[in-house]
DNA sequence: CCCTCATAACTGACTGGTCAGTCATTAAAT
DNA sequence: ATTTAATGACTGACCAGTCAGTTATGAGGG
């Protein structure tokens, strides 16, 4: 008669299922004002079986951290890898895989918990801090400093200049979790990451390029 | 025999020690794992004597948010206001006035919470964007625009390129109070917004202008 | 093919602890 | 003596984490 079963028995598929449904949760309500309960139905799971598969909600969002962000930027790394254009086209490429990254709300939640919670889990926050948005860096800077030892771009310090990089795309992605939901007439995020790219690239052009 | 009295009776000082004991609490564990005992015993008085004052934690908050960051974004305008110099310099002033507020990582915390907590509370999302986003980006835009009018910058659209000159100070300010304390060899903040300052400022200045 | 039975995935009522907010009492100030 | 700022023990709600009990599943036996 009940044409679904109301208990199903799927082992590998829950830690999965959880950590999705802990993310949408802690996107909307943050970390502490997120209840285990409120997790296990949005995972359609009761609240037993959410600890059948993590010890704790501090777990589930480590998990989180470590399942979501390291498998991207990894991804980004072996893509410029195999990319061999100039500095310019490879800072390009970078900053489209990126802003695909950052349409995705669900991705930017991440950060945005590393950031208000690292107070309270600084261990996290290191991780993140050397994971994430060291390697992140490392990546923009060696493409800067490729560029200037190729005449590409003028001299100009790749640690310093790799934040500034950043910048704008971390800004693009906190707004959209912030404040796009109270926006009256939103700017579309491309327009502001194109506009970004020509007025970086123009100010760090060598002196003699191509235009 | 007791040198000050265990009670003191300071109707007029309370509500201000208690909100600056409440940023300081909200500013390292957030707002969620903050408890009201915490904020009473920073300020130097019981629980009982916050609720004489506030009338529940998410009135601190909004107090907060009011108290700390519109006052000083009205100073922001009064002095550009009263700044008769060229767009470039205005935008120089600017930064350097916003770059000290962004040294208070007091100060930096209420940005901070306010993004955490935006899901939670909608309505002080909205008033921070209207109150504090909305003058700050007013106020870039309308030195740029005055900048491409006097030809002194290019033309560009200053909704957008308010924004990209908005990034890095907002960025700094959250790597201070974020990753600093994770930190292993620090990046002086003065270092990037000089950078940022001069790579921005040649960006977008019109191409017959002086050096 | 149907019917045990064993296994383990799953459930949700319960516990223990925490904390926002209250209020009867205390004492400073005038 | 009166007023009112200040106190802190208390209450009621809430929730992370537990565990005794329930049920899906599939193996083995008839």
């Amino acid at each position: 008669m009940d044409p679904r079963p109301t208990r199903s028995r799927r082992k590998e598929a829950r830690p999965a299922e959880v950590l999705a449904a802990a993310l949408d949760c802690f996107a909307v309500t943050g970390f502490a004002a997120t209840r285990m309960e409120d997790i296990a139905a949005r995972a359609g799971v009761s609240k037993g079986t959410v600890y059948l598969y993590y010890p704790s909600k501090q777990a589930i969002f480590e998990a989180l951290v470590q399942n979501s962000l390291v498998p991207r930027i990894a991804q980004i790394e072996t893509a410029l890898a195999a990319f061999p254009g100039s500095a310019t086209d490879r800072l390009r490429l970078f900053a489209s895989v990126l802003g695909n990254t950052i349409a995705e709300p669900r991705l930017v939640a991440i950060p945005k918990l590393v950031m208000a919670e690292a107070g309270n889990f600084p261990d996290m926050a290191r991780f993140y801090r050397r994971e994430v948005v060291g390697r992140g860096l490392a990546l923009v800077g060696g493409i800067l400093r490729q560029g200037v030892e190729a005449g590409e771009f003028r001299p100009l310090d790749p640690a310093i200049t790799a934040r500034l990089f950043m910048a704008p795309l971390m800004l693009v992605a906190i707004w959209q979790t912030t404040f796009a939901p109270v926006e009256e007439q939103p700017i579309p995020p491309d327009q502001i990451l194109s506009q970004h790219l020509s007025l970086f690239l123009a100010s760090i052009r060598a002196p003699g390029g191509s235009p």
